[in-house]
DNA sequence: TCAAGGTGTATTGTATACAAAGTAGGCGCG
DNA sequence: CGCGCCTACTTTGTATACAATACACCTTGA
């Protein structure tokens, strides 16, 4: 997307995914535009995307609002993921190139190198992660998962989770993707699953952990 | 979505799958909204929505061409399809109230009617059909699932396909319906989720056995 | 003849003006 | 005092003009 749309785009989402705009906030175009110093009209386009990611709910008449994610729609969006991912695991260990196997482990590594330095490099890993997860998604070389996770994947609060991991929770999902890596190079697709699917499920369970019962705090916080 | 949005969506998104846009042929803005009889704006819109549900792509400067489904792609659809449908059958039955449970077995004889007019009823059983899986995915209460799904369900040839049932083929999605039915009105979710998954796994090898090795033909009966 | 570069045309991106629809607040009527 | 309607204002939808970019074709030089 060019420069006006894409801008606007990210901008409204750190504001969001930050918490700066609360949930249940109104998203005036005209308003958003005069901050972004753009038009409504990539204002316009970048809704839209918001709107698929879910990350924006439109009322009846089509104004748009910060959509608030309840513990349970975060739970939601981990169990779907768990699927879908899982899914993508066993479909990338049945087609794994070579080429492709080198990539993951160069990811782990950078991703392990970023957890043990001191203090964990916390951005370094979420880079690894990403890039992790995003060469199985290759592999998996089904663009219509691809889409479905895109939507998925890039949730809200839950990057900012991984900022309050401990080192060894950083360690076990290290760990765990190594565990894929073995799945891989066998080429073994229900290990893959398997294990992709526990990966994801215990993140979430990390996040429950750090959030039950703490999203009204948390609320409080994002309003300043 | 309003109107002349509307319009438009659903004037390409006909053309598209009833073939008369030709896969990998070019939509230039302009010229739809001529067709249209709107301007660009909404046009813009609609693309970006069918963009969302794989009927456009875009190159890598953004032209707009419709997508070819090659059989694989259709697979991969009818795959993911299955497990998500699936898993919505089964959160459905965890979750059945009896007020949707009746709403279900009344759509489900819609549908048997349509099936056993003379001639067999294919629109009535579309709309049977959507109906039933409509009150699922309620039911299922997931809305990031329901979306999910709203970019798979309405497929391209897919629904061209059921024009071709014979009537015995008719019959055992009915039959199946009325199976998920069962399994819903015990609250048994694997059972749900499994026949679900069977349901939509036997849709797909009807298709498949449709259309293979005749994907080229199809193509160029499109073309005119 | 081929390659590289440039120019004209087609297409998309952005801004802005205006139209339509919705919302809220006040006013009058019962 | 409450209910409903009407008006003023806000917000979104659509059209259109203009800018930026991409593409195709053509020229030119080796």
């Amino acid at each position: 997307m060019s420069k006006a749309s894409e801008r606007a785009y990210n901008q409204i989402r750190a504001l969001i995914l930050s918490g700066a705009l609360p949930a249940g906030a109104q998203l005036g175009e005209e308003a958003r535009a005069e901050r972004c110093e753009v038009s409504r009209t990539p204002i316009r386009d970048a809704l839209r995307r918001l709107e698929g990611e879910l990350l924006v709910k439109r009322s009846g008449t089509q104004r748009t609002f910060v959509a608030d994610w309840s513990l349970d729609d975060v739970g939601d969006a981990f169990e779907l993921r768990a699927m879908l991912e899982g899914h993508a695991a066993r479909r990338a260990a049945e087609r794994m190139s070579d080429a492709l196997l080198v990539r993951l482990r160069d990811a782990n590594r950078a991703l392990g190198m970023a957890v043990r330095a001191n203090p964990p490099d916390i951005e370094g890993f979420l880079e690894g992660n990403r890039e992790f997860h995003a060469i199985i998604l290759q592999a998996a070389a089904s663009p219509r998962l691809a889409a479905l996770l895109g939507t998925l994947i890039e949730q809200p609060v839950i990057w900012r989770t991984a900022h309050h991991y401990g080192r060894e929770a950083l360690l076990r999902s290290f760990g765990e993707h190594d565990e894929l890596l073995a799945a891989f190079a066998r080429r073994d697709g229900p290990w893959a699953e398997a294990v992709m699917a526990a990966h994801i499920r215990r993140a979430y369970h990390a996040y429950a952990d750090a959030h039950t019962g703490l999203t009204e705090i948390d609320r409080q916080v994002a309003h300043g």
